[in-house]
DNA sequence: ACTAATTTTGTAACGCTTACAATTAAGTTA
DNA sequence: TAACTTAATTGTAAGCGTTACAAAATTAGT
């Protein structure tokens, strides 16, 4: 994948792909360190920002702007999706897109990408 | 409006209120510090942010999570709506809601709110 | 006018992210 | 393999938006 982008597979970028692409919680930065950090004694935050950033411009990570003050990454190869944030336990639930989004738009617009954050209560968090 | 939630209408909070109300643009807490200290030549920059909390606490302004790093507010009581942000100018454009957004939802959740973000190019700049 | 409660203000600090230079590692050519 | 070139990693320091906090100023009610 990294090399038909030009991207050389480092043991660390290959570490943090595979962490997010596995991870179902749409990490952050620092959860992405916190949780390699035990594989990588010497991993340093920058490295993790810089394959962070390597991994999204070669469009295998999507940046979530979900959370305030927080970036987090999604595995863009799967099947677009939106997003729903419990506002109690915080987790965060891929759903399907609704069809025709793009009904909406003005013509003439060039649409790159569709984000739709739902918030509310899971199902969970909303029986108690 | 503010007296109904227990807010104090300050002058300060007045003016940020209506300077987002009035203003098509989507501003950052610094682009309406900007503006306003003007009027206001001694405003803190710590008076924006505790107006735009108290505004969004009561239901008047509402927080876009648009732009990483910059929270932008939004008048709360104009219909719900989405918003395209052109990835060439940066404008930010109100767009109608797709219908039947809660289609998709999986039964037992609770929607408070819905945010819809559509990234592209704006007709003017996809004709350049 | 007096008191009590709220708001504003300025400074300092916080947290996430980036800039930068040095070190290390990985590819390339001979 | 050895020397060379390029790219990635690392650590420190800085940047930026935001928040915490205490003092000063303003407002509301008596």
């Amino acid at each position: 994948m990294m090399h038909r982008n030009g991207l050389r597979p480092s043991a660390q970028r290959i570490a943090v792909l595979s962490f997010v692409a596995n991870c179902r919680t749409h990490p952050s930065a620092d959860e992405i360190y916190s949780r390699l950090s035990g594989k990588f004694p010497s991993l340093s935050r920058t490295t993790v920002y810089n394959s962070l950033h390597a991994l999204t411009d070669a469009s295998l990570l999507r940046e979530l702007e979900i959370e305030s003050g927080n970036m987090r990454y999604d595995f863009k190869p799967q099947p677009a999706h939106g997003h729903f944030v419990c506002r109690k336990c915080g987790k965060i639930f891929d759903t399907p897109l609704p069809r025709s989004l793009a009904d909406s738009l003005t013509p003439g617009f060039c649409i790159d990408c569709v984000e739709i954050v739902y918030r509310g209560l899971c199902d969970i968090c909303n029986k108690q």
